[in-house]
This record gives structure tokens, C-alpha cells and sequence, in this order.
DNA sequence: GTTGAATGTCAAGTAAACTTTACGTACAAT
DNA sequence: ATTGTACGTAAAGTTTACTTGACATTCAAC
């Protein structure tokens, strides 16, 4: 699912690995989940929305999803 | 996780087996998420949010998530 | 030129979301 | 009394999120 996790991140000043420890999660889900390569659990979505101080709705994209 | 899926879904008259169809899951899915017994997919909860025409954060609490 | 930090891939494993089927209960309508 | 609708449980299976570990690449710093 599209994101902009990794140009919030860079914003930030953060690498990969320092926001999957903040997120408690591995280095290869954030790489995965910058790639977009799938579509994260709710809670995860909610932790990266409170470490990104944005809502899910700005950081995650659905795109078409009917 | 908790949520107000039940609640909101009884608001609009619908049954269990209406909105799995709607969402493209099956009725025990729903049955789980109103018992709050697991963690719903980003997608499934963005269907969610579009259907009852409410935001994801809105519908569903993350609790003490630190 | 080699060291270290940051990013990436690949592959195998585990955990949990989600499905399917089968069955139980309650209740309203006939 | 039985039929249909709505809700619930339980158990086994499939799919996929997420982990772990090993290794490759780039680039800036020394």
C-alpha cells in the first residue's frame, strides 16, 4: 500500500533502523513497508501515525480500492 | 482492537452477513472485529471507514499502544 | 583503500489475519 | 411445532505480515 512513510522519515532526519526500533518492529518492515510492498496491521499503522504526529489518513494511501 | 464496528453498524440497520458482503470479508471476520479480537489489515479498516463514512481513527481505539 | 553507516535483496521461518465449514442458540413469523 | 433470520462458537486450513540472518552496494570519512 502507497505511503509517504519514506519522505516523512527523511524529513525527520531518521534512518530505517532508528524508526523500527521507535515502532518495535524489524529494519525489513520498514523496508518492505517503504516499498510499499504491503499493507501494514492497524496498529502498526496507528504507531506510525503517532511517531509521525499525522493522521493515518495523510500518511497512508488506499488508493483503488473497491 | 477495540472499535465501534457494532455499534455503528446497528446506527445504519445492517446485519453482520450485509456488511461482510459489503467489505469482501467473511461474516466470522466481522464477528472477530466487533469482539475486538484481533487486529484488522490497514485496507480492511479503510473499507470499514468508507462504508460507515467516518475516519479510521474515529471507529477504532489503539488503547495503550506504547 | 578500507572502514562504517545506511540502504537493499534473498530466503526460510513464525505469528496472526482471514476463510471455510459445521454446528448451536434465540427469537419472530407462520 | 417448524421455518427462517441473526448472531455466536470452534477447529482446521490458507495467506500474508513480520522476523531473522546472511550478504551486497553505495558513499562519505579517514
Amino acid at each position: 500500500m502507497k505511503n509517504l512513510i519514506r519522505e516523512i522519515r527523511m524529513e525527520m532526519g531518521l534512518t530505517q533502523d532508528e524508526i523500527s526500533e521507535s515502532l518495535e518492529v524489524s529494519r525489513q518492515t520498514i523496508i518492505s513497508l517503504e516499498k510499499g510492498r504491503y499493507n501494514p496491521s492497524l496498529i502498526l499503522a496507528f504507531k506510525i501515525a503517532k511517531l509521525f504526529n499525522r493522521s493515518i489518513e495523510e500518511i497512508f494511501d488506499p488508493e483503488e480500492m473497491e
